[in-house]
DNA sequence: TATTATACATTCATGAATGTATGTATGTAA
DNA sequence: TTACATACATACATTCATGAATGTATAATA
């Protein structure tokens, strides 16, 4: 093969990541080669090396392709000051957990984030994202509730910071669940009840 | 090396199971080989290998030294009838989270479980007892709200499927971010706080 | 139009991990 | 005391996977 023009690289690159997708999710990440990665993607190991350093920058260049689910709820709490913060938070809160569940690609990189991958020293920078949006949507999330205590609309018995923390945890959870993929326990469906009647318990 | 009456080999046996639990914890399971555990065993791998298939028998059997979190959930609930369900769940559900900030081993496995190993098919017994375990807990759990549902302890807006599906969800979130060993979030102090007033808001 | 940089494919050397086969010293039962 | 089984250690063959080196045809560029 031959040298392609700037698009087509272009194209050869998502390729490249579309298939690390799915072989990453099908078979983990450790035990896939960039052998099989190039196969799915109908490119040889030269194509994967010019494009990425190796396998790790490849798995970070796929999830950059989306937001991750905190990321999702913060990119839609819109930045004014709202006076239904508990609203506006649970609605964030299940609108990212259905677009896990119905966005093919966040769901196979959520999954893969959760269940076909392991944390260990050379994956810091992933480690780092994560842990950065989960940090950043926990203290929005604690503003929020704050505003709702001043608000009078935050339940008794409840923190600002309990509140956020017992969220973020549900948050969590759903999404393990729902990656299971049990018949009985859908992301779509059991995560928008549950959010629902947690909601209901944090409000005045 | 020479034959070594049961005891010993017993003990060597569960020096290897040691030794993996550390270097699983430390490199993750797909990056540790039977060598490196063997060396930290203070064996070879010959030892490794007479005693266990391969990594993966190896693995399932560190993992069967203990419980998981929600097997001792169950263990810790008693399986009279109560007539204060919602309190039992809440201080089975705290204690088990406060074994694993205490436990070592615990803490350990759960980590592995959750951030150093890849759930793809040969894990497949593994993944197997955990989901079990969870559906076993989910049920179990959701008895005990229907019991308090009847006994009108559990609060409106809540059915128990709900609460369980819910609990459920907190308690492996609670666990996940619990597991990422922040300072400013700790399992053992943050976890009762949580469910403490997740409990509050589930009783009527 | 000649040149150069690009976008790959191909080849090769190397290392690491695995599983198996075999050796061996010792406990144990007859 | 002899057999045999056990509990390993050691040695070996084989299988990938990696990364680098190199080849090459073409797009871009001057």
């Amino acid at each position: 093969m031959a040298r392609r023009t700037k698009d087509e690289a272009e194209q050869t690159r998502h390729a490249i990541l579309d298939a690390a997708e799915k072989v990453f999710h099908k078979h983990g990440v450790a035990r896939t080669s960039l052998e099989e990665i190039a196969r799915a993607a109908k490119v040889t190991r030269g194509a994967v090396y010019w494009h990425f350093r190796d396998k790790i920058e490849l798995l970070e260049a796929m999830c950059q392709r989306v937001f991750l689910p905190q990321e999702d709820v913060l990119e839609s709490l819109a930045a004014a000051e709202s006076h239904t913060p508990l609203h506006d938070l649970k609605k964030a809160c299940t609108d990212a957990l259905c677009l896990i569940a119905k966005d093919r690609r966040r769901r196979r990189i959520t999954t893969i984030l959760y269940q076909r991958c392991e944390y260990v020293e050379d994956m810091a920078a992933i480690i780092h994202r994560r842990r950065e949006c989960k940090d950043r949507m926990l203290e929005r999330c604690q503003r929020l509730f704050e505003r709702a205590k001043k608000l009078k609309q935050l339940a008794p018995g409840w923190t600002p910071r309990m509140a956020a923390v017992t969220l973020q945890a549900l948050m969590s959870g759903l999404i393990i669940n729902g990656l299971e993929g049990r018949k009985e326990f859908d992301l779509a469906k059991a995560a928008p009840t549950c959010l629902e009647a947690f909601f209901k318990s944090l409000s005045a």
